[in-house]
RNA sequence: GGGCGAGUGGCGGAAUUGGCAGACGCGCUGGCUUCAGGUGCCAGUGAGGGAAACCUCGUGGGGGUUCAAGUCCCCCCUCGCCCACCA
């Protein structure tokens, strides 16, 4: 393992045995720090926008096309960064560079998603308020950012924890509470559905148009009814939700948090799974826009499939079986298949158990309620386990042949998913093949398997299901399925039956089609400290306010209490109390809402937003950083996010290039969208969508070393290999590869790579490591690479001994000039496509070709600069003063024009085609450029090599493939 | 179990999408500089054979299409990520 603690100056750490002026560490620190205190006096990096407080219209129409470039923007951790930290920064820092200086005005910043548990965490061991150490690890972290030359406009790097912003997270909790979504009103993409202002809905229900649920009129319905009513409307509104309760730490737990065994993550404690009232945020009422919108964004197919998977929609059909209880409703994809179901079966926690059970199963059917019950949901959905279940005593009727089919309980069918119940097709689904062979209940055979389905298992063609191992799930002819007035014997295929047998559920008012979403609702309140108040009062008859917005921000109060009160571990009775909760004095409040109520007595809302929050909306500040009149200025929103329909005609709008890890693409990337859909619909933003292209980068990877009891060991302490084993202090320990990161103990810190390179040769050498998208693993002794390379280029243009320039002003020989030439175009096509491991490769080869040259001639050292300029800025900078051009661009290389290729030079008169023979490589030959088949077959037929081959025969076949290459075939 | 993606020198990775495999960098070998180590510089470096020109083999394994395959098709193996009793 390389040791970089051991590493201080890769040149050496006696500074008088090399020149004076040689690009080292300590010169690299040097200029490095100057140039970024320069750019910062200079304010080289502010943007200009065409409107509101940050306005510039005449620069705006200056830099000249818009480009909104943004990385996910990190949590504010004590720990510092370690060196896979910024790999996707740099990558948007060069791109955001590159575009600067081929005529863009970027926006490029970065904030911090400063609200969360860690800060929450450390204060209730420490008693230090979390927002004095988020403002600590905020300051830190700027600092470690800045010193890796990142051209951040640093006027808009907002916090999620600011009062002036959270002011507008509340103000949008505002507009999406104060919202329907009307499935009848058209949207912009031509189909229905969007949101409303929730007093369009008053006004529909005060008119009559809408009916209420029981039919008064609007206007007999109590403040509290109303509520109810609109409650069930509004797009954010609150619910009894099934939550994990941890009275232990005497807080909600997300699912992440909760151990395999149902215990806490931290504490071990017991969790309990109970319904509690909750903050919701109606996502699924976007649930087919989130989906359809999709094929309108530039995303990997990868992410979009994670999407389009999380928000599960299947189309089927809802189906009724009658029952003692009541009609059981059923959610099937395969209504085709109704002929089949033998049996039902019923999730336990379905509210139709207590009445369908009869008296003599009651005892078997309460035991394994209690049973289910305290299991977790990890194990209940381990597939492998076997089926259990137990029949409630009841039957129901199948609407297809009116047989009483019985009615079980199994902990196989989710609440959670559909109705919470099932018809079982034992034939046609695995599951339900498995629960009938276990329970011995008939499987009848509705589908002609194919032969080789038989013979893949096994055994002989056969409608006797007792013969097969399996169900057989598939397309093929029906049998057995028919009766009066539908038959679907015959039909062959299940697009067809599906159709046949839905017209038929419809006419019989027994079943409809439908669409399903495995998506639920977002369950949006946290019972903690550090996070956004909701905006929100209660009032005496318990119905929830808005506070006006010109109230907001509602601020978090002060307070050394950040600790939910914990009870006994075990007691399943106890019920939350967020820190906020114990703060009388700001709980309740006497306030005049405008409502015409007057001054009234509410109870503020003591719970917090999720960390998401944040982080939903945060490129429209970037936007406007400092506008205190709205969240960002309509004008700078269409400016920067509008659809650009130039791209495509269907364009969303949204930022131009979103740069993040793979890990947000669901839950952050949904939520966002949502948000910002319904910004949208209330006419707020331009666009449809907030990331119109969204590119995931790798990791940075490390190998990671456990000891005998699970803990990790200094990684730069191992010895060993894989054939010999690893050891750490001569005990074995064992390898495993994975993200870098600080609690694998195998971190390193972009300062011990600063200290040893410099930040321009870090830079270098994470854009040169491989193509941004991939993860690649860190050697730290590979960064030498890209200094060596650095100092070469510095030694092509500068006298080592005495820092001056010795760049010439004779013209570049034809060779060295095509050479420049073919290297700026390729270079401008990677950078573009953000493949800089292959831009730096061309770059290295040109400097390469100049270590031989006597001297650099000018027209090759500017544009070579100019070209390393986004990749190592201050270097660039440095020589771009040395080579006596600072004046030209207000002493930045930053808006220099980047240099263009002259297309009469990328191509050459003649050209060196290789001659294969057989397909093989055996010669080559060199022809005119221009040159046609019949020159190149004349040239290659002239070959020795294929005179040879030919032994005076002609080639049975030749091929020529102008300007590429020539095969002769003997 | 399902979905997505990837396997190229000792290592990280190139290869204009079917047309000269291994660009560029690390490492390694030899040389120069140095009292020496380090730094820096120059040259070589896929494997095997040969004094050399050159020859043979070679992109996880097996088969196929083609004048031509890292690239396209079929089967298999390995690894990574996401989802996972979703009806």
């Amino acid at each position: 393992m390389s040791e970089p603690d051991t590493i201080t100056d890769a040149s050496g750490d006696s500074s008088t045995d090399h020149p004076a002026f040689r690009y080292t560490a300590a010169l690299a620190d040097e200029l490095e720090l100057r140039w970024q205190d320069r750019w910062d006096a200079d304010g080289t990096f502010e943007t200009p926008n065409p409107a509101g407080p940050l306005a510039d219209p005449d620069l705006v129409a200056d830099r000249g096309e818009k480009l909104f470039v943004q990385d996910m923007f990190p949590y504010p951790s004590g720990s510092g960064l370690h060196v896979g930290h910024p790999l996707g920064y740099i990558g948007t820092d060069v791109y955001s560079r590159f575009k600067r200086m081929t005529g863009h005005n970027v926006l490029y910043t970065l904030g911090f998603d400063a609200f969360g548990l860690p800060a929450e965490q450390y204060a209730m061991q420490t008693g230090t308020h979390p927002a004095v150490t988020t403002n600590e690890n905020i300051a830190n972290m700027r600092r470690q950012l800045r010193r890796l030359g990142l051209s951040h406009d640093s006027r808009r790097s907002v916090s999620t924890t600011d009062p002036s912003y959270y002011r507008w997270t509340q103000w949008i909790f505002s507009q999406i509470f104060n919202s329907w979504y009307d499935p009848d009103a058209a949207n912009e993409t031509g189909s229905t559905g969007r949101a409303r202002p929730i007093a369009d809905l008053v006004a529909q229900f005060e008119s009559g148009e809408r009916a209420t649920p029981d039919g008064r009129p609007w206007a007999d319905l109590s403040a509290s009814e109303r509520e109810s009513v609109l409650s069930d409307h509004r797009l954010a509104y609150v619910s009894d939700a099934p939550v994990n309760w941890c009275p232990g730490l005497g807080t909600v737990v997300a699912n992440e948090e909760v151990t395999a065994d149902g215990r806490s993550d931290r504490g071990n404690f017991p969790v309990f799974k109970r319904n509690m009232r909750q903050w919701m945020m109606r996502i699924t009422a976007y649930a087919d826009r989130l989906i359809d919108d999709l094929d309108r964004l530039d995303w990997s197919d990868a992410i979009k499939t994670m999407q389009r998977n999380w928000i599960g929609r299947s189309h089927g059909a809802r189906v009724d079986f009658a029952s003692a209880a009541g009609d059981i409703t059923v959610f099937t994809t395969r209504p085709d298949t109704l002929f089949g179901a033998s049996f039902m079966v019923l999730a336990p926690e379905h509210p139709y158990v207590d009445s369908l059970t009869t008296a003599e199963q009651a005892d078997a059917v309460a035991t394994y309620r209690r049973e289910a019950e305290s299991k977790k949901d990890v194990d209940r959905q381990d597939e492998n386990r076997e089926k259990t279940g137990v029949f409630t005593g009841s039957y129901a009727t199948n609407p297809v042949d009116g047989e009483q089919i019985p009615v079980w309980i199994a902990d196989y069918v989710l609440m959670g998913y559909g109705t919470g119940a099932i018809m079982a097709v034992p034939c046609g689904d695995h599951r339900d093949f498995e629960f009938a062979t276990t329970f011995h209940l008939p499987i009848p055979a509705i589908q002609q398997p194919p032969a080789d389905w038989f013979t893949e298992h096994g055994i002989e063609p056969s409608l006797d299901t007792s013969t097969w191992p399996t169900a057989f799930v598939g397309d093929a002819p029906y049998v057995n399925s028919a009766n009066d007035s539908l038959d679907l014997n015959g039909i062959t295929n299940k697009a067809d039956g599906i159709d046949a047998i839905n017209a038929w559920l419809e006419a019989q008012g027994s079943g409809q089609a439908t669409i399903n979403y495995k998506l639920r609702d977002w369950l949006f309140s946290r019972q903690r400290y550090w996070g956004e108040p909701f905006p929100v009062v209660w009032d005496e008859a318990g119905n929830p306010h808005t506070v006006p917005d010109d109230m907001l921000p509602v601020e978090l109060p002060d307070t050394d209490q950040f600790s939910p009160r914990t009870f006994d571990p075990d007691d399943a009775d106890s019920n939350p109390e967020s820190p906020l909760d114990r703060l009388d004095d700001w709980i309740t409040v006497e306030l005049d809402l405008g409502d015409g109520r007057g001054v009234q007595q509410y109870r503020r809302d003591s719970n917090v937003m999720p960390q998401w929050a944040g982080s939903c909306w945060y490129q429209l500040r970037y936007i406007d950083p400092t506008n205190e009149n709205r969240f960002c200025e309509v004008e700078n929103e269409a400016y920067w996010m509008g659809p650009r329909t130039d791209v495509r005609p269907d364009h969303p709008g949204g930022i131009d290039l979103y740069v993040g890890g793979v890990e947000h693409a669901v839950l952050h990337l949904l939520y966002a969208r949502f948000w910002h859909k319904v910004l949208f619909d209330l006419g707020h933003v331009a666009s449809v969508e907030p990331y119109a292209r969204l590119f995931n980068q790798g990791y940075i990877m490390a190998d990671a070393f456990t000891d005998a009891r699970g803990i990790y060991v200094d990684a730069f302490q191992v010895e060993g290999d894989d054939e010999s084993g690893y050891t750490f202090e001569g005990q074995p320990v064992t390898r495993e590869y994975g993200k870098m990161g600080k609690s694998l103990k195998n971190a390193v810190s972009p300062d011990e790579m600063y200290e040893a390179y410099g930040a321009d040769t870090l830079r270098l050498h994470e854009m040169s490591m491989g193509p941004l998208d991939a993860s690649r693993p860190w050697e730290t002794r590979d960064v030498v690479g890209m200094y060596r390379f650095l100092q070469r280029l510095w030694r092509n243009l500068v006298d080592e001994e005495t820092g001056e320039s010795t760049v010439v002003d004779e013209p570049a020989d034809d060779d060295t000039r095509k050479l420049l030439h073919r290297t700026i175009d390729v270079v401008r096509t990677e950078m573009d496509a953000l493949r800089f491991n292959t831009a730096i490769a061309k770059i290295i080869e040109l400097n390469n070709a100049l270590t031989k040259l006597p001297a650099t001639p000018r027209e090759v050292a500017e544009p070579l600069v100019l070209m390393l300029a986004p990749l190592v800025p201050h270097v660039a900078e440095e020589l771009w003063v040395k080579v006596g051009r600072s004046e030209s661009t207000d002493g930045t290389v930053t808006y220099a024009p980047f240099p263009e290729a002259d297309p009469a030079l990328l191509v050459d008169d003649t050209i060196e085609l290789p001659i294969q023979i057989n397909g093989k490589v055996r010669s080559r030959v060199t022809v005119s450029a221009d040159a046609g088949t019949g020159d190149v077959e004349a040239a290659a037929l002239a070959d020795a090599k294929v005179v040879e081959a030919l032994n005076g025969g002609a080639p049975k076949k030749l091929i020529v493939v102008p300007g590429r290459m020539v095969n002769v075939v003997v």
